[in-house]
DNA sequence: ACGGTATGCGGCAGACTGTCGCAGGTCGCA
DNA sequence: TGCGACCTGCGACAGTCTGCCGCATACCGT
């Protein structure tokens, strides 16, 4: 379980679907996986997702849950049905468990929240038998929490803080006050 | 959908199974189903769910995910061998993705945190089409997210107001004043 | 009896929040 | 081109909440 790439290595089949809209992200990690042995075809959005799949299906997906042009459940279908034996692994800026249920339940392996790295998006990819890992025991500070919902709020709200404030119930000021600093550990 | 008892009423079989460890809060959620029109048998541990289910298998089951005397996967799973078609949802105090995504997988066809009250329970139980939330986005106030997750790791150290302090790297006396208050809305 | 730990509560200085208000920017529409 | 409807950033102020210290009490296991 060390080392990654020779696991990878041994792989009949390295082909792997990366789809993020974010261009930046989704190259750095293409480029990361393909240093661990995987063969990634990027592309960054459900359409183009979908058209690959098409093409060729690849044996593991690393999917993003939300994007411009749909849901990226419909790519998880997809890549099913082509190819039933694929093992899928869902990504999201921030973790939400009525979406992780989702994604599980649409046949994915598993799902990450953002940020994970590489080796984190492999260990998913690669793992054979479900080791239930750690206890489940995840200390998230309160402060945290809530910063989190925050964020997850005002990218659902594209960015807009009065609205993201309407809706919180808060105050526009207090939001942008929040907003100026940095994530509480 | 919007009367969930003349639902429940049309089931060949409103067998259920709840399982918790906290007596109150399980009697109150059987209570709660009962009333909904279902009919529920209640256990307080694993040992007890598992010969429950060995003697006569439910068509439902509410499990908690963590009890004193084991992993509430097991009952899931239990559940599962003696009749493939039950619907389980599971309960937790503390919502966790990799938890969730593990009792998912294990065969739950949702995953609920606590605090949940009994008609969110029931929906999900009922829930024939998954997925009918597809915006899972919730204007929950930030305040009240902080304050459940609050909660949520305090039963989790079974009512320790220091353990929960220290695990949620705030002060004790500032939790306690949190405690001390009711829930912001 | 003693150290370790938990609990409730008073108090205080400093940080944070709720509110107002003001100024400037963008967009759509007569 | 001007108006109205929004959005944004920011200053100020009083009221609230938080971090931190201390003290007293109450269980435990040794």
């Amino acid at each position: 379980m060390t080392d990654l790439s020779t696991e990878v290595a041994a792989l009949p089949d390295k082909s792997l679907l990366v789809m993020d809209d974010d261009a930046p992200l989704r190259t750095r990690l293409g480029r990361a996986l393909e240093q661990r042995g995987f063969e990634p075809t990027l592309v960054g959005s459900v359409s183009e997702a979908i058209t690959a799949v098409k093409s060729s299906p690849p044996a593991f997906a690393v999917l993003d849950m939300r994007l411009d042009d749909g849901n990226g459940l419909r790519v998880v279908e997809a890549v099913r049905d082509a190819r039933p034996d694929a093992r899928i692994i869902m990504l999201t800026g921030y973790g939400n468990i009525a979406t992780a249920v989702q994604a599980v339940k649409a046949g994915a392996v598993d799902y990450l929240s953002k940020p994970a790295d590489a080796d984190d998006v492999v260990r998913a990819l690669l793992a054979r038998g479900d080791a239930p890992p750690p206890p489940p025991d995840n200390p998230m500070s309160a402060d945290r929490v809530r910063w989190e919902h925050i964020q997850r709020v005002y990218e659902l709200c594209n960015h807009n803080v009065s609205e993201t404030a309407r809706r919180l119930n808060m105050h526009r000021r207090t939001l942008q006050r929040i907003l100026a600093k940095r994530a509480p550990r």
